[in-house]
DNA sequence: AGCACGCCGACT
DNA sequence: GTCGGCGTGCTC
């Protein structure tokens, strides 16, 4: 018997199936089971991905599996075939994309406990006047019929041999068995809510699919508060009702102590929770937990689409839209909503993904009916909050230089008066300034790919991240002649300064990555401000999602054009986005709310857009610049980052790389549109003292970026040097 | 990726 | 004559 093997060395080179000889007594062997195999002269860990009886390899090349590492088989055929499509679809190499599914922390193995447990149902007669310890054992057993034999031990304070003689006299039995680690909280039963006949509708279209075991995708494109998670809980309800499992994911900032609670509440223990504040141990045992079919339902971020289910029926995407669906910092740099539709596709389920802001790429795909489009457009209980845009140059021309508009600042005191919460949202990523005009809001951009050019200091130049261009950095506005060009950079720190000085009355919260990096931080600073021990929340975009705080009344963009103006084709989609997730953190109480958005760029659609809380509007006027621009729906884009410590090197081989793929452009059969931008320096230039160059190229066939990837592989480079491929790219900084 | 092999120049 | 530099090629 010989098994196909896929070794865990990751290289061009022996990314391949590598047939071992089975060994006789090695009868368990199958799919699936993680294995150490002799490799040239050393032991690597590998994974079964078939089994035969014969080989035309020649027997004298042939080595035997040295030994299996787990008692359990960890990836059927089905999942095999989606590691086998990942693999190829984006261009990685066999063994990463099998360490997708594998569970994290497989090396820590299960944790068991032993645990003792009465075999007798009452005291035996013929028990020794000479063993009262035993005896206090069996009474204390009779009342507590299982136990873990440490607390056997301890509660008794006696030792292991009574016990253990207990057990030979066949009297009791010691057993192992396995714990996890992760204790689930107490939960409150819910119960369903009766649907509004929106509700109802969808429910019943996507149940049908459920029903017949038909592969469908759909768009839940539900406004805010239109009751979306019950829409999941009831269809995920019918698919337990069917025996079959549900896979639900979340952005991990979604995945709150709240959000838990909904789908922990109605479904109780046969829901496993897919944490990033798990330990591995812990996740390792949530996986166990769905492997033995102990669950029906996992609620988690991106990697929980991996989950073992073998009767797989719904998978759940909610904010479709979030950037943290695709993978963009490991290998492979795969997109969970592709993964999850091929792997629907595989397992005859059905695909949700939900969302008040859909992404433009979903919806474009929804007018095209490769999506089926289900709308939820009324509101339960909750009002439309008026939202007023300031525009900042107006404030400044008036003499008003502090960050807060005469409005806002009003409000903040109003609301200070009447004992109600505000919310101010800035944000800010700290990296990379862009410059503007503080006269007329006029910002540079690039004229060949109309994004912002970005400010760099030490050449007092303004750069193209995507095509290299650059112009000299001006002292008067090229607009309006001002000279009061300011480089924009405040952040939510400033802003906290700014409240104290104006509002030195005011209990103050913030909420960002530097005031969460301890454990539950995030929920205290969010239970905190809930229970009203301040009045004032200062925050990124971790506070724009989830926050239900009925005494919020009033929420203040301090600055909208910090994301509308990062150097990204998406940024006006993320600020629409943003915008209108944080305006539905106003009033969700019975109190109105009240949303003011400060900006410079008070024509710019997605703010416009975002005022009138009117998707449609932003979807028509964004997909028109897509298709101008030939950006995604239109295009597919790689980004090709070569890094490495040696500026210089690294401006060499990227130059390399480009004549490659120019040439293999050049090669191509049919000429679909393309576009090659650079090389020019990443916008990050240099990261842990590496230099990256990058290289973008926009494709409208997406095989032709494979094809491409497939030539750059090969290319042989510098020694220190380093490349990074990453196709249909969400960040590309 | 790692590691062995092997071919060449520099040293006790 | 042998030590060690790194370019090449293989791993069931």
């Amino acid at each position: 018997m010989y098994a196909g093997v896929i070794v865990d060395v990751k290289s061009r080179n022996t990314d391949k199936i590598f047939t071992y000889k089975v060994p006789e007594k090695m009868n368990n062997i199958n799919v699936g089971i993680r294995v150490a195999v002799p490799f040239r002269n050393r032991i690597v860990e590998g994974y079964v991905i078939n089994i035969t009886d014969n080989t035309n390899i020649s027997d004298k090349k042939l080595k035997e599996i040295y030994k299996i590492l787990d008692d359990f088989s960890i990836f059927d055929e089905k999942m095999l075939k989606l590691a086998w499509w990942i693999k190829e679809y984006y261009n990685c190499f066999f063994s990463e994309s099998l360490q997708c599914i594998m569970p994290a922390g497989i090396n820590q193995g299960c944790k068991e406990v032993k645990k003792v447990r009465l075999l007798i149902n009452s005291i035996p007669e013929n028990i020794s006047d000479r063993a009262p310890r035993q005896l206090e054992i069996l009474n204390y057993l009779l009342e507590n019929n299982c136990i873990d034999l440490s607390d056997l031990l301890k509660n008794l304070n006696i030792s292991y041999s009574s016990v253990k003689a207990l057990e030979k006299k066949g009297y009791i039995e010691i057993f192992d068995e396995e714990i996890n680690r992760y204790k689930a909280s107490k939960f409150i039963k819910t119960e369903p809510l009766k649907p509004t006949s929106e509700q109802k509708q969808a429910i019943n279209m996507i149940k049908d699919s459920i029903d017949s075991n038909l592969f469908n995708k759909f768009l839940l494109f539900g406004v805010t508060g239109s009751g979306k998670t019950e829409v999941y809980l009831q269809l995920i309800e019918r698919c337990i009702e069917l025996g079959k499992s549900s896979i639900v994911l979340v952005p991990e900032i979604s995945l709150t102590p709240q959000t838990i609670e909904r789908f922990i509440g109605r479904f109780g223990n046969l829901v496993a929770v897919m944490h990033s504040r798990l330990s591995q141990g812990e996740r390792f045992d949530e996986w166990r937990k769905i492997k033995k079919g102990e669950v029906k339902v996992v609620v988690g971020v991106r990697n929980a689409i991996f989950a073992p289910f073998s009767d797989l029926g719904l998978v759940i995407i909610d904010e479709e839209h979030e950037g943290t669906y695709k993978q963009s910092d490991l290998r492979p740099k795969y997109n969970v909503k592709e993964v999850a539709e091929k792997r629907c596709e595989i397992e005859n389920a059905v695909l949700v993904l939900g969302s008040a802001t859909p992404s433009i790429e979903s919806y474009y795909k929804a007018i095209k009916s490769e999506y089926k489009l289900i709308k939820l457009s009324e509101r339960i209980g909750i009002f439309l909050p008026e939202v007023d845009v300031i525009n900042m140059s107006d404030e400044l021309s008036s003499g008003n230089n502090s960050i807060f508009s005469r409005r806002l600042y009003n409000e903040i005191k109003l609301n200070l008066c009447r004992g109600e919460q505000t919310i101010l949202f800035l944000n800010r990523r700290g990296f990379s300034s862009f410059v503007s005009c503080r006269n007329c809001g006029y910002v540079p951009k690039c004229p060949n790919c109309d994004i912002s050019l970005t400010f760099h200091a030490y050449e007092k130049k303004l750069r193209c991240h995507y095509c290299g261009y650059s112009i000299n950095m001006f002292e008067y506005c090229p607009k309006c002649k001002s000279n009061r060009i300011r480089h924009l950079g405040i952040g939510t720190e400033r802003i906290e300064n700014d409240v104290k000085k104006y509002f030195p009355e005011s209990r103050i919260l913030r909420m960002d990555i530097d005031t969460t990096k301890t454990k539950g931080s995030h929920e205290r600073i969010f239970y905190d401000f809930k229970n009203g021990k301040a009045d004032i929340l200062i925050g990124t975009q971790m506070i724009s999602k989830g926050f239900d705080i009925p005494n919020v009344t009033l929420v203040g963009v301090i600055l909208a054009d910090v994301t509308l103006n990062i150097p990204d084709f998406r940024s006006g989609e993320k600020t629409f986005q943003l915008l209108t997730q944080v305006a539905g953190r106003a009033g969700r109480g019975e109190k109105a709310g009240r949303v003011i958005i400060q900006t410079y760029e008070d024509n710019n659609y997605s703010i416009k857009a975002a005022k009138l809380q009117n998707y449609l509007m932003f979807y028509n006027e964004e997909i028109q610049y897509r298709e101008i621009f030939k950006y995604p729906p239109f295009t597919h884009l790689m980004n090709i980052v070569i890094y490495g410590k040696e500026k210089q090197k690294v401006v060499e081989n990227a130059a390399k790389i480009y004549y490659v793929v120019k040439n293999t452009i050049n090669k191509f059969e049919v000429k679909s549109y393309n576009k090659v931008l650079g090389p020019s320096s990443a916008p990050l230039e240099k990261i842990k003292n590496n230099y990256r160059w990058q290289i973008i190229i926009k494709n409208e066939d997406r095989n032709n970026l494979l094809k491409i990837a497939d030539v750059v592989d090969l290319i042989k480079y510098d020694n220190d040097i380093k490349i990074a491929m990453d196709i249909d790219p969400i960040n590309m900084l």
